[in-house]
DNA sequence: CTATACTTGACTAAATTAGTTGGTTATTGC
DNA sequence: GCAATAACCAACTAATTTAGTCAAGTATAG
């Protein structure tokens, strides 16, 4: 798990995706000009979302691009994951012929707290952070729906539950 | 909040030298050895590590780096924000004139977003890895002690409840 | 006085990020 | 069929960050 500018460029785009998206596919010109990113850049994130099989797209005027799955299946760290080469393994990179008997207190360290930022992360979806911009812009309060809010808290929930470290 | 090697060569550091701290503090020299990190990129990372304070320093022969507060006081989000810079606010920064109205949804979003992974990584101190390590080489299983667990788990819903996303 | 070890700064190489250029291919609508 | 649109693709460049090197210092223990 990796996070940088790129992956914010990302969850950016895929957010304004699935705001812009009604059933028309939305084009990377219109996200560009929306968000500020260049063009040729959203062309190779994108190419990565879609290997990433989290965008379809369609060709031709008035084509673009869709979410490939509803906004509640789609998680943050799919996101940063997809734009992102996977953090390199470093060294003894499995050998396991590490220095000293320490056997790589590197690796199993990062290698679990990167997993914890990540279940973190798959915590997080686009629905959450639609309905958290549609409500931070409608009135700035009174967010937290009733079973949005609930769900998702069970979800967390489980995430701490499932967690190595507490 | 970035996240990259860099950061974890400085928590890998910073564990290296609570793991070998009775009183003594500990060479630069020692943890590059045990560690495989370039001496003169470790001088680097402690200069801030010093410059924030999550350290203190000895110098002459016998002399090293020592932790400037005790395990429980020391957490990963610090080790972090002390050797990244802060990550760049982008566009238009703190002007709020940006595009037709959107009111830079690539800031507040990504913000929050960063804020989150902060809060969550602020709740992992130097103790709960070194606890989690000691356990891990001892017998592989049978950690979460009864205490250190109900403190974590607490600090944890703290955490989730103080969060705006859910 | 000498060896140790922190401290500082300037400099370099490699990798990653961000953006550019210049195409091609598929599709729609006239 | 043809023109416009917009995804696709690859190579190249610039800027930034990461990682490491080199060469000075300064403080201190013995």
């Amino acid at each position: 798990m990796r996070l940088t500018t790129k992956g914010r460029y990302a969850v950016t785009a895929m957010l304004d995706l699935a705001i812009h998206a009604d059933k028309d596919p939305v084009s990377l010109a219109d996200i560009s000009k929306r968000q500020e990113i260049s063009l040729s850049y959203l062309e190779q994130l994108f190419s990565r979302l879609r290997k990433a099989d989290l965008v379809s797209s369609v060709r031709g005027p008035g084509g673009g691009y869709q979410l490939s799955r509803p906004l509640d299946a789609i998680f943050v760290a799919q996101i940063v994951d997809a734009v992102n080469e996977s953090i390199d393994a470093t060294h003894c990179n499995g050998k396991g012929n590490c220095n000293q008997g320490e056997i790589c207190l590197t690796h199993h360290l990062w290698e679990d707290l990167s997993a914890q930022i990540h279940t973190f992360l798959s915590g997080i979806s686009l629905a959450n952070l639609v309905a958290r911009k549609d409500v931070q812009r409608v009135s700035q309060r009174q967010y937290r729906q009733q079973s949005e809010g609930r769900d998702n808290f069970n979800l967390m929930t489980d995430v701490i539950r499932s967690s190595h470290l507490i």
